[in-house]
DNA sequence: TTGCGTGCAAAGGTTTTGCATGGCA
DNA sequence: TGCCATGCAAAACCTTTGCACGCAA
């Protein structure tokens, strides 16, 4: 599927970016910014697109919180990303799979007592993570 | 806080919309087509602009999966809807509230297992509702 | 009359599309 | 050479903002 197609210096510099920041979800503003300042600056619309190829390969999560613009994050395809919950923290951008037993148990109880059928593909919780909460407890007083 | 404001046959239309669907998500453009049907067009900015009233004086949750569209909900501001998840359905729109017992188990397990802490306001979960389950049971071979 | 509500037009931002050019294999 | 990738410009789309007018109280 993914046979064909050539290996650019652009996709390298984006894939390699979207690797290195697997336990993030990023934007296209963020690829943008981190291209530039790697001295290879990319059309929007490449960005884009090549984005857009990754998510449909499944090698990407695409997340539509924040309302005005969606962030991405790279996944291994043998992750089985369908089958949990992600965690996504709203300070940083991490991300962390919920691929425990507990899973389950919420599919169980969604199902049984609310019949409801869950899709964990774009489902997603948010919160703090611990680093993040951290933060915020020390800066409390600060802004 | 919500005193000073005039009582207007767009916002009353409105209104009856939102508090008529108050189990399910409703987009601007579903307001829109409605009240045309309702022989009573108002203008996107003031649908905008009232629902921004709305959200900000909490009768409303502003849901912005669909990645491009944000869509509503009316909730009686009595029910926290703060303190637990949602279930969405991804084919209808309707919402479940999460507000049992389950709930602290889920928000005990994230923090103790994962050292998250979970913020419900924005988290929803995406799934099939019981009636959209049965339908696509049937419909199976039809498209 | 006061000041909130509305419509209109314009702008902002993100994302998509068409077309011609450039570059990998 | 053949096909994919890219850049550029323009458009589509949702949403926000400014300003003047209309209307409820």
């Amino acid at each position: 599927m993914a046979g064909n197609q050539y290996r650019t210096n652009s996709r390298t510099k984006i894939m390699a970016y979207l690797t290195a920041n697997r336990d993030q979800a990023v934007s296209v503003k963020d690829i943008d910014i981190h291209m530039k300042e790697e001295k290879c600056p990319v059309n929007l619309t490449t960005i884009y697109r090549y984005l857009d190829k990754l998510e449909k390969e499944g090698s990407l999560i695409r997340y539509t919180d924040e309302g005005d613009k969606a962030t991405y994050q790279y996944v291994d395809r043998e992750r089985k990303c369908g089958e949990h919950l992600h965690l996504k923290c709203t300070a940083c951008g991490a991300v962390v799979h919920l691929d425990c037993e507990f899973m389950d148990e919420i599919s169980s109880h969604v199902l049984e007592h609310h019949g409801f059928l869950l899709q964990c593909r774009n489902s997603v919780l948010y919160g703090l993570c611990e680093k993040c909460r951290e933060k915020a407890q020390k800066g409390k007083n600060t802004d």
